[in-house]
RNA sequence: GGCCCCAUCGUCUAGAGGCCCAGGACACGGCCCUCUCAAGGCUGAAACACGGGUUCGAAUCCCGUUGGGGCCA
């Protein structure tokens, strides 16, 4: 086995990545690093009225994000089809040459007739041939195909797959105004890019025969083919906008690590046995493309949120709070923040917060003092009875000789036994008046990380509040 | 409509003829832990689409049916 492992990568700028094109991607890329191959991007911007400079953009600034850097493609010239159709006219011309190809000035609405009468017949819509033999020197160009046999795919996923030539016809290559199609484009740059590996969605499985059939006519060997199944949505059909969110970059912006997204589009069809949770290293090393499934998986937000959070439990303070920096405006606060009070604070929020996001919304306190209080909450603990009970704990709190959460506890423990109350009345009521909520990380590290002085604030705060509901 | 692909718990999947009256994970229910919420531990419910074969034996192989998806317009 000679020559490395090339594969590719090939968007269509006509949109933004989504989910399935960045599972196909990551397939790629971990095909390309198992095997100390070249994984090359490709920009399929044929369509021209469709593809936008905004959307490649994207794509490239999704891709990096992901952390799948390309060893060849943009922005190095050459790697749009849009600047190859000098290659594409060669190709075409050597068909023509060779007599593999023929020109045909069929009339389209002759052709969409014969159409509407082989689906009439419920039969399979070909070419009739006509312009084979007539020797034209103009119109489209059309790939001479074999009438009998049959062409096998030997698909890396799925097998061999067999396509009867009866079903095939003499496809066009290059339309009559002169632009060459989709499947023509793909060969032949896969063909002149050295594709070693071609994997990509099942979509492509039917234009696969047709490829076949155009490189043998070019006499370039066959790369070996891998066709990855769909990602679907809750109906099962294929995942798209109407099932909401599919874009890499709304992940990104709702606040899910990158290494998650990864490791959840890599258990999406492909797996090892029974383990869930890979560093990208792992995934590199244990990827093959025979442990891709073969059927359609649905996409399922709740396990992907399960694997940010496992995610997010594993990483150190400092690293938590450079990451989740970025989110301040998206949650309404105020940011960046001191990065060394972040990090102290963002351990305790970690067990609550299944996203970059979350982390903030559950944690918010700690940046700013409440707005209001919760409503059943407050009838319950900011009563004549908490009143009293805040002024103790005030008085207490102001004379603690260290501002601990052992120290703190004890107080509380203590106060609680001379009140005949439980720990958990005079923690609630003091949460509330802290967070402005019932659930926060532990009462006693909230204390401390607030501060004495933070803390003392809100209690007084809470007192006022309940001093000014009295007199309405 | 033609062609192609697919078919194990709700979801992602393990399973490559006996180890499976089917294992793991997410989600869901219960219990424990507990200052709240989480996290964690234990635990429960939950699947081989159907029908024929092949075989001593099939979730695993073959055929068909049904269902879903895709491509071509």
């Amino acid at each position: 086995m000679t020559g490395a492992v090339r594969v590719r990568f090939a968007p269509s700028p006509t949109g933004h990545l989504h989910v399935g094109g960045a599972r196909t991607a990551l397939f790629n890329w971990l095909y390309a690093r198992h095997h100390r191959g070249a994984f090359v991007l490709r920009i399929e911007d044929t369509d021209r009225s469709r593809s936008t400079d905004a959307n490649v953009a994207a794509i490239l600034e999704a891709l990096e994000w992901l952390g799948l850097p390309w060893d060849e493609g943009p922005p190095t010239p050459g790697y749009r089809q849009s600047e190859r159709l000098a290659t594409y006219r060669e190709h075409a011309e050597r068909l023509f040459a060779t007599g593999r190809a023929y020109y045909c000035d069929c009339a389209p609405v002759e052709l969409e007739r014969e159409r509407r009468a082989a689906q009439a017949r419920k039969e399979t819509f070909r070419y009739s041939g006509r312009c084979r033999a007539r020797g034209l020197a103009a119109g489209a160009l059309r790939l001479r195909i074999p009438d009998e046999g049959a062409t096998v795919v030997n698909d890396l996923i799925h097998g061999p797959v067999t396509f009867d030539h009866s079903q095939l016809d003499d496809w066009i290559l290059v339309r009559t105004e002169g632009t060459p199609t989709y499947n023509f484009c793909v060969v032949v740059d896969d063909v002149t890019m050295r594709i070693t590996h071609v994997i990509r969605g099942n979509d492509h499985l039917p234009n696969t025969p047709k490829q076949i059939l155009c490189y043998e006519a070019l006499g370039y060997p066959i790369p070996e083919m891998a066709h990855v199944s769909m990602i679907l949505g809750p109906d099962r059909s294929r995942l798209s906008k109407r099932h909401g969110a599919t874009s890499v970059q709304a992940f990104r912006d709702a606040g899910i690590p990158a290494e998650a997204m990864v490791n959840y589009l890599a258990r999406l069809g492909w797996s090892h046995g029974d383990q869930e949770i890979f560093t990208r290293e792992e995934l590199i090393e244990l990827f093959d493309i025979k442990d891709v499934a073969s059927s359609g998986a649905v996409f399922d937000h709740a396990k992907l949120e399960w694997l940010s959070h496992q995610c997010i439990k594993r990483m150190d303070a400092d690293e938590l709070a450079a990451s989740v920096a970025p989110f301040f405006p998206a949650v309404g606060l105020d940011g960046p923040r001191d990065r060394a009070y972040v990090a102290r604070v963002l351990p305790t929020l970690k067990e609550r917060g299944k996203t970059f996001r979350e982390l903030l919304e559950v944690g918010r306190f700690y940046f700013e003092r409440p707005r209001d209080y919760a409503r059943e909450a407050a009838d319950t603990y900011f009563t004549e009875a908490g009143a009293g009970r805040l002024a103790a704990i005030v008085a207490r709190l102001e004379t603690l000789p260290s501002f601990t959460p052992d120290a703190l506890e004890c107080l509380y423990r203590d106060l609680g036994a001379e009140l005949g109350l439980k720990l958990v009345d005079l923690a609630q009521l003091t949460r509330l008046a802290l967070t402005g909520g019932t659930a926060s990380p532990p009462l006693f590290e909230v204390l401390a990380l607030l501060g004495r002085e933070e803390a003392l604030a809100r209690l007084r705060a809470a007192q006022d509040w309940i001093a000014a509901r009295r007199r309405r």
